[in-house]
DNA sequence: CTAAATGCAAATTGTTTGCAGAAAC
DNA sequence: GTTTCTGCAAACAATTTGCATTTAG
């Protein structure tokens, strides 16, 4: 949030209303949002705000590298606050949980890749699809 | 193309000449292909088809198993003939093309960490994203 | 003949843009 | 006071669907 205003400063641009709205609630909010989703919560705080202000401010976040856009196996994007190290996904085809994780390994792996295929990485994207724990136990389907 | 005729007449379904014209563009064409492009390609052989049997007969072979949809980072889907070894792609953000790599460390990585998580696996998907040999070299940006 | 397939145009979904009026600085 | 922002409605791109007509079996 504080650091949300002082790259609008830098570059002079402006702290309005409706874009600190949005920018508090997807913080607070979290990760994996839908722009959908945002729009609706954010509603409930400013019931002005309409969806072009919406997608001007996620994307302001996320040149501003303070979100990460991601587009899953869904018609739409998902949203997640920027955080310090790279992490991969796992999203239940079922109930639509997504679960975080981080493996070395792969990392390494994908510039052994890269070196291999004499390609220059800019950025990698790693996603597991299926059942989680508990969709798999409900659902006898094995 | 003699295997899609079989599935057809399996499932009840009618050989065509706009079906038998885009399967057989779409085999002759082979990989990452998107509708668009094939769309292109087959009006030069039928100029009747429109789009709407391209996608229809896309979603077929996809459901006969003859082909793969992939969603790389565009907004349109890319398609390319099914073959029997799962592999992943690395895209080229300069010039677009795709190099598909395999590797088994990272099949059996993936199943590690799925069962670290407690999940149930039905596909995956790993994207390198960057600047192939050749973009590199014409870059300095580099 | 009858069920399935086609082509067209219109609909849909997620997202972006043009513009006139409304805030920030 | 400018410049940047806002909301709205219209535009967009990729894909899907409804429907009247054609075609395969």
């Amino acid at each position: 949030m504080l650091a949300f205003h002082e790259r609008l400063r830098e570059r002079g641009l402006k702290s309005t209303g409706p874009r600190d709205d949005i920018a508090r609630v997807f913080f607070e909010l979290g990760r994996h949002i839908s722009a959908e989703e945002l729009y609706a919560e954010v509603r409930k705080v400013n019931p002005h705000v309409g969806y072009a202000t919406i997608y001007r401010t996620l994307k302001l976040l996320k040149d501003c590298n303070l979100l990460f856009e991601r587009h899953f196996e869904e018609g739409q994007a998902r949203y997640e606050v920027a955080g310090e190290h790279h992490h991969d996904h796992f999203i239940c085809e079922n109930c639509g949980r997504i679960i975080e994780f981080e493996s070395d390994e792969i990392e390494r792996m994908q510039d052994s890749i890269a070196s291999k295929l004499g390609v220059l990485l800019t950025h990698h994207k790693m996603e597991l699809y299926g059942l989680c724990g508990e969709c798999r136990a409900k659902k006898p389907s094995r």
